[in-house]
RNA sequence: UGGGGCGUCGCCAAGUGGUAAGGCAGCGGCUUUUGAUGCCGCCAUUCGCAGGUUCGAAUCCUGCCGCCCCAG
């Protein structure tokens, strides 16, 4: 048990003359981080940022940084010793992350509010934050693990392949990596709940947090809806030959590959949303042999690694198979094509593509646009 | 009002005397730190309606109602 409390915050200098921050949601996972950045005897300051209001999330268990949460971080910080501030990153919460969750949307595309909460208000913001808190590393409670390699920091996946927060990390850039440690990437979750169970942290059974979290009941539509009201549009149902099938009520309910929802009955096999014309508003369907996909082209490319070709993995979603493909630059610096070797499935513009070589990320880009694999021969 | 066909769950659809398949949709759950997918479970005591035959009918008979088609 004394072992498991040693986590290597991998400094250069001296523990005892270090300054730790700690990104705190009010999570056991984050809080652990806290422990564990205590334990090494280094100076710790954990942050929480008020992301959204309190009002309809206090209650709700799997939220993060919004009431209940802000107190549980204080709790925490308290029990163990550590300084810890609170600030208010509504409006910047809401401006690159809620809004853009609402516009993507919009568009007919299918948005991951979590890597730009990474990507913007904690990796950015946060961390600048931290810089001026004169730490010497920003800490977080992420499943991934940061490997020194022979050309610095390198991300790689988590130790536990069902914890692994990978995905959600691939826009990091090489700067913001010298500057994050992950010390939960190397441990089981199990692992994780017990450090706090023992160190009588009142979080330690608090659930996992799930879904979105500024989203209530996993109603994200009505949280579109607030933000862009003419995002509830409806409009019709077509299949690839433009026959009506039937209808809808607005765009925002539905994403590629999805099945359920659609209403329409009396078919022979189910059909699945191929893609979304927000111009027409309409929503193409079609049978899921029609939702394989052989490419995807990519914008914003990020590179954490030396860009390669081959010998590539990529995820199209989170919690998924790495599929074996490889990388084609495309035209301008940021753009490039991911071909798969087998077809993907539901591969939703939007998303991210985040390419592995093995366990490390190597980076990855958002998903523009998808080739059909044309599976069947007309 | 001459002829023919049909009417089984929201939709499609098996079942032609032995006590209502299946698919789609829907609902619930599991899984999931994005949206999805997937998986599991539920979903017609009742077969257009009313009589009759039979130990027993959605299946046979009669009548009625409603659709559809071909003729006039």
């Amino acid at each position: 048990m004394r072992r498991r409390m040693h986590a290597d915050f991998q400094l250069s200098k001296p523990l005892k003359e270090a300054r730790i921050v700690v990104a705190m949601s009010g999570g056991v996972d984050s809080s652990v981080v806290a422990a564990l950045a205590a334990a090494t005897g280094a100076e710790v300051i954990g942050v929480t940022l008020q992301l959204y209001d309190h009002g309809a999330a206090v209650k709700r268990t799997g939220s993060c940084c919004a009431g209940q949460d802000i107190y549980d971080a204080r709790t925490v910080a308290d029990r163990l010793g550590i300084a810890h501030y609170v600030f208010d990153y509504e409006s910047r919460f809401r401006d690159s992350v809620i809004d853009r969750f609402a516009d993507e949307y919009v568009k007919g595309r299918t948005p991951i509010p979590c890597i730009s909460c990474n990507q913007g208000v904690k990796f950015t913001d946060l961390l600048s934050l931290a810089r001026d808190l004169g730490a010497d590393c920003l800490a977080t409670g992420h499943y991934v693990r940061r490997v020194i390699g022979m050309s610095g920091a390198e991300l790689h996946r988590a130790a536990d392949p069902a914890r692994d927060q990978s995905y959600f990390l691939f826009a990091t850039t090489r700067e913001q990596l010298e500057f994050l440690r992950f010390p939960l990437g190397d441990m089981p979750k199990p692992g994780v709940r017990e450090i706090a169970r023992e160190l009588g942290l009142a979080v330690a059974h608090k659930p996992d947090s799930q879904d979105i979290c500024f989203v209530p009941d996993g109603d994200y539509a009505s949280v579109v809806k607030k933000v862009r009201p003419e995002a509830a549009a409806e409009g019709e149902i077509v299949d690839s030959e433009g026959r009506v099938l039937g209808r809808h009520n607005g765009l925002i309910h539905f994403t590629v590959g999805q099945r359920r929802g659609l209403e329409i009955g009396g078919q022979p096999e189910p059909l699945y949303v191929l893609r979304l014309e927000p111009e027409r508003r309409r929503v193409v369907v079609g049978p899921r042999s029609a939702l394989a996909v052989r490419a995807a082209h990519l914008e914003g490319v990020n590179w954490l690694g030396e860009a390669q070709r081959d010998g590539l993995t990529v995820k199209v979603r989170s919690m998924a198979r790495p599929a074996r493909a490889r990388f084609e630059t495309g035209c301008g610096p940021c753009a490039g094509r991911i071909e798969f070797e087998q077809p993907e499935y539901g591969v939703a513009p939007g998303q991210a593509a985040v390419i592995y070589q093995g366990d490390r990320v190597l980076g990855g880009g958002w998903i523009e646009a998808t080739v059909a694999a044309e599976l069947e021969a007309a």
